[in-house]
DNA sequence: TGTACATCAGTGAACGCGCGTTCACTGATGTAC
DNA sequence: TGTACATCAGTGAACGCGCGTTCACTGATGTAC
């Protein structure tokens, strides 16, 4: 009874620091993150402004933690399905619907990573490069281990960066579901990651 | 001497309103575009906050100046070194150092481009979209000209894609002059653009 | 078991401040005749 | 040439408003004994 009722009380607040995220992703997505105010948050997540301290010192720290958890773990998740899929043009399949499902199910947080990992802010830049860096390495580790010819470090980077760059376009897309760019993106990614191989 | 003096008024108007887009980008880059009001601007372009009405509507028009003058006009001066170059090689290597310079010169302005061109401001992404996707079309006709293979606009698109990423990198290098990103963007783009070549 | 105390998330009042915008005004320059 | 009027960039005062932050407080939950 005690176990439960903390751990009840420690839910409620997570509950809340959740909402905050959400909220900030929500506003961001339709003004920019830079633009937020703590009390337009507090407001959209539904607490007073002053309760906003008892989740996060400022903004900033808001913000790392949206990339820390929120972006992390889609990032991740991308990772993972690349190591799912049993050869190479199913595995960029596979790391393109990843990309693509975040778009589709959290489009608001995919404008965040690919806003921030450009944007001003010096901190969440460094952060989400820390995190794509990672699935540039299994990109290169995956691709590298099939083949004959070696996948050298600056195209798995490229191959992110063009992953990303489809994340962008997907969110400008009118009609989200259009089959086009996925088949574009993997195109590219192919192209970027397997240069020798020829049909 | 009335169309002297006219010209002389003009003149000035003209270099507040550039001082203006300056200061914009200046403050934009430390705390991002989206972030910037009004006084602020104005106070660093040394004018009264009111007199920024002279010059713009809003912050959302003076972003709009600064795509269509000064982001234009460096994309446009990218494309034209393109055309300059003699071979393929050459051609990516100008258009690279071209992208270079502008870094060195004028990071301010580097940083709004690649910031904006993926921000959450719609009206923003539109215009750059529209500015980029010319440098796409040049680099699809300049690289499908001399070869046997056509370079797909696909290709072209994520090859813009790579360079606005090695400008983002760029902005991010500790030292400037590092020679070692010019020749990884210079590879990702000539393994996007000439998949068939082998040495 | 009950009692007394500690913790801590959420709150409302209050603060000083900078914001965007309006307005009427100044003064230099351009135009008409 | 001079004179009278029009234009218009820049300005300072003023407005109401939302901001970030502080503070002391409430009340539910956890802890000690």
């Amino acid at each position: 009874m005690v176990f439960r009722a903390s751990l009840e009380k420690k839910e409620e607040k997570e509950r809340i620091r959740a909402e905050l995220m959400r909220a900030a992703l929500r506003l961001g997505a339709a003004h920019g993150f830079a633009s937020l105010g703590l009390r337009e948050v507090a407001r959209e997540a539904g607490i007073a402004p002053t309760s906003f301290y008892r989740h996060f010192a400022d903004m900033e720290e808001l913000g790392m933690a949206i990339i820390r958890e929120l972006a992390g773990s889609s990032l991740r998740g991308w990772g993972e399905r690349l190591g799912d899929a049993a050869d190479g043009g199913e595995r960029l399949a596979a790391l393109v619907d990843a990309m693509l499902a975040t778009v589709a199910r959290d489009a608001e947080l995919a404008r965040f990573i690919v806003a921030e990992r450009v944007g001003a802010f010096d901190t969440f830049r460094a952060l989400l490069r820390a995190e794509l860096s990672q699935l540039a390495s299994q990109l290169q580790s995956v691709f590298t281990g099939k083949g004959a010819e070696p996948v050298p470090p600056w195209a798995a980077d490229a191959a992110v960066a063009l992953l990303c760059d489809g994340c962008a376009r997907a969110l400008d897309e009118a009609k989200p579901g259009l089959p086009g760019l996925r088949l574009l993106v993997i195109s590219a990614l192919r192209r970027m990651l397997s240069p020798g191989e020829r049909p």
